[in-house]
DNA sequence: GGCCGCGAGCGTGCATACAAATTCCGCGGG
DNA sequence: CCCGCGGAATTTGTATGCACGCTCGCGGCC
């Protein structure tokens, strides 16, 4: 797993110092999701991405002093932002000793997807139930554009609407908190996802799957999408526990 | 709105200003729970334990300075606190705005308990699947002691054993992001129960359905426990229903 | 030669000062 | 009498300085 020693992606190589190179903040990351101020938030956005995409190793550390110059902003924002990441479960706290990139190993994943097939199964039953005529309609809209991009191998694009179907699902079991729970979770399987390399069969079998959820959830039959959802998730797994033998 | 007038509940009304007395923090509230630092762990233990009793009204702000002078801390564990609390849904960021006590109306208790119930039902499927032996005799343990508790009608430790058991559940899954997302939500479903005072035909109930749930468990029938589990907190949802109406 | 004690260096935890943003109150105009 | 507007006060957001705790390396001691 050859990831880059270089800790900052975004630092171009042309000034060695990054103190001597305040760009506030990436513009790119300054998207949306920030909560507070504009600082947390895209402090946030920036580390979070780049844990996730594994720009940083598990097990780093998390500097404040040398994160506060490459970024440009102060502790205060930063320490805030570590906390907030610390919440996502992306980071542990260590007492007096900081935060380090929390460690992803096979058995931490396949917890972690459990967890996320209970709460979209619970959400998918729900869904059904209370969903919307508009909001399925939505997710069948969603699935269909995520099929031709699934003919066209497209697999960033298809992830990224693959995600928005599932958080659609649990959106439109309009029950806040497991969508929040979902959110919650959300980063974390997106990093788990890097793990492995997708495998063409797993794609194909998540595909028919998808098909099936589809099905169900037109139906509006719970019990049927709810015991399809549960373990669409661990099926997946099989590859990341095969990548995660072979990494060792 | 009349927030509670009396802003401490530790502090003894003989100094008029809270200022001159810096007590540093009550040391009944250092419990374990802290995360980092001594002050931030402590403040966010007596800022929740407030939250959920009901020391603080929903939509009350919580201002920073007040806070601050009443505690004996300053600002920036404080704001740490607060953020942590968000994290766990007690309050709201509104930004720029301060944080506020997150309202707390049907639904969002209904939306709760199906999370919390979801949860624990994937939870005791895995924990009769690969919970160990000496975890489930604990909680059988634990069953017993409550059901003195009950016969005793003590039930402020009655509810204490309760959520130890169903906490010992989810702790049996060994999943710990389950276990994560249980103790996310737990401070929530202790503050929703004390809506409503506890009825006692609910009571008679919910014994009922321990004892079940204690059998199934005992059996590692997993998916008869979780078919019990997931509508056990959904059942206790009409008593808090019955109060919301009354209250308005 | 190995083990223990100790001090320097580093990094986090806390406190405080400054700045931006929002809200509320008062005033003038319609 | 109601609405819009401007300024001051309050409150949050950010930056920075100080102090404690931890770690690690060196010197002394066994």
């Amino acid at each position: 797993m050859t990831v880059h020693a270089l800790p900052a992606s975004s630092v171009p190589a042309g000034s060695p110092d990054p103190a001597l190179d305040p760009v506030p903040l990436d513009p790119a990351s300054l998207d949306g999701a920030g909560r507070k101020g504009r600082l947390h938030g895209a402090a946030v956005a920036l580390l979070r991405e780049r844990i996730v995409s594994g720009a940083v190793l598990p097990g780093a550390f998390l500097r404040e002093k040398e994160l506060c110059e490459e970024l440009g902003i102060s502790r205060t924002p930063l320490r805030e932002a570590i906390r907030t990441l610390a919440s996502e479960g992306l980071v542990r706290l260590a007492p007096n000793r900081g935060a380090v990139v929390s460690a992803l190993d096979f058995s931490e994943v396949e917890a972690l997807y459990q967890a996320v097939g209970q709460v979209e199964a619970g959400a998918a039953k729900l869904a059904c139930r209370v969903g919307s005529d508009a909001e399925i309609a939505e997710i069948r809209v969603i699935h269909h554009q995520m099929m031709i991009l699934y003919v066209r191998r497209d697999l960033p694009e298809y992830l990224a609407l693959n995600q928005r179907i599932h958080r659609g699902i649990v959106t439109a079991s309009h029950n806040p908190v497991l969508l929040e729970l979902w959110e919650l979770l959300a980063p974390r399987v997106r990093r788990a996802r890097g793990l492995a390399n997708h495998d063409p069969a797993r794609w194909d079998a998540a595909v028919r799957e998808h098909e099936e959820m589809l099905a169900a959830l037109t139906a509006r039959d719970g019990a049927r999408l709810s015991a399809l959802m549960e373990p669409h998730y661990l099926n997946g797994l099989t590859v990341i526990k095969a990548a995660a033998e072979r990494a060792g």
